[in-house]
Parts: structure tokens; sequence; C-alpha cells
DNA sequence: GTCATATATCATTCGTGGCTGATATGTCGA
DNA sequence: TCGACATATCAGCCACGAATGATATATGAC
């Protein structure tokens, strides 16, 4: 048996703010629909402003806030810069939260603690 | 090749907004510092609250959150409710965000566009 | 060089949501 | 029934961060 102090005391893995700033980063649609455009193949900025909707400054800044995280990359290409995801492994992660959503996690539609900015 | 129209109209999965939603539920400390603490055992709110450190207010707060959004579920025994995961896949998710967190998304902790609340 | 295009940066505004403190509901023991 | 404990609810305050609009930088075409 473990005492309280000791539940508080263990600190596995990356802290808890870090998880929290990691999935605060995936927790805005502006961003996560570029992720979303990017999940096939590399694109420009233009393009992701096409596909989005989202205006050219709010685009980039979160482009700069994703890129800056790791979770994008960009690449230099003539005037353009194309971005692609940094690492496959986010397309599982939303592959598995899809499932969750599909499943388990409804209710999160109605959930009134907070809105859909 | 793909026109921007076609690429606007795709909606694959559910929508980027619920997802954005699903991730802004587990972008809070204080709710994934629940979460984890609910990932070895079923705990009482009390002991919830002696874990994480937060208020009773708050946590109680947070606790009908995750309920309502089906990330946990509730039961009653005597006058404890005892609150649990209510799917193991929550556990290979923070497992996933784990590693993306040690490999590629480092940078995360540094990120200025939003902070650690 | 100049102009047009592509992207980045910055300040400001404003809504959202987390925390607190007080109170309400509920459940058990005496 | 009364009191103690466990949990839930609610209003209010305050900070954070997303979006906008204007401007700056950079790259290529002519």
């Amino acid at each position: 048996m473990s005492s309280v102090a000791e539940l508080i005391e263990r600190t596995d893995g990356p802290t808890v703010a870090l998880r929290a700033k990691l999935f605060r980063g995936l927790a805005d649609a502006s961003r996560l629909s570029i992720l979303d455009a990017l999940r096939t193949e590399p694109l420009s900025v233009g393009e992701i402003v096409a596909i989005t909707g989202l205006s050219q400054s709010n685009a980039s800044n979160h482009l700069r806030c994703l890129s800056e995280c790791g979770l994008v990359a960009g690449e230099q290409r003539g005037r353009f810069v194309h971005y692609r995801l940094s690492d496959q492994r986010l397309n599982d992660l939303l592959l598995l939260t899809d499932e969750l959503l599909a499943e388990t996690v409804c209710g999160v539609d109605t959930c009134g603690n907070y809105g859909a900015r």
C-alpha cells in the first residue's frame, strides 16, 4: 500500500503540466484543422489557408506555434514554405481519439464546462 | 489531384471541432492529474483531492466535466463516490503522448503561444 | 533596381473557462 | 431526528489565449 505522500511524490514520465500543454496545442479547432490538412501531404501556407479557411495571419500564427512545439516542420522552397507533420505517430494519436470519440467519450459534444470556441 | 474545393468539403470522421473539444478536456493540468491518479485504481473524491492537491469544489467540478464527457465513470458506494477511467484506451493515449513528448514534440514546454496556467 | 507575391510579426480586443468561497444536497451513525 | 462527513452546485472574479488588422520581412519575376 502506498501512502498519500508517496502518491503525491510520484512523478512518472513527463510532468502533468507538460502533458497538459501538449494537449492544449491540440485543443484548438484551427490548429487541428491544420494538422488534419497535413495528414496526407505537405502543404504550403497558402494551401493551408485555402483548405482551412483561416486568415493568413491566423494560420501563420498557429503554424509558428505548431512548429515551435515540434508538431509540424517547415521547409522553405522558393518563396513558399512547405509544412508537414513532424511525426507520423500524430496520425495514430488522432486515430485513437477518433475511436474514443466514436465509442466511449461521446458526451464530449454536450459537455457544458467548456464550449466550442 | 484534388481541387481546393474538394479538400474543403471533405469531412473525415468526427468533426474537427469535436476532436478539439476532446483535447480541450485533456488540456488542463487539474483534469490530467485526476486522470493520472485514476490510471492505476478507482478512487473516491476525497482520495483524489488528497493526491492531486486540488480543492474539493474544484476537483468535483472537474470530475463532473470528465464524467459528462465520458472520460471517467463514478459509482456511489455508501457516502463515497468512486471514480474510474471509463476506457483503458485512455492509458494508450497518454502513453502515446508521453512518447511524443520524449522524442519529437519537445519544445512544447518552451512554446510561448500559450502558458502553463 | 522595382513590383508582386508569400509568409511572418505585432498590438489590441474580447470571449472563454478555471479557481475560489459559500452554500446545498446527500448519506451514514448515534 | 440530529449532527458529522462526503460530495455537488453555483456565482463571481480574473487571466489566458484566439482572432483581427496593420505592418514588416523575404523571395522571386521583370
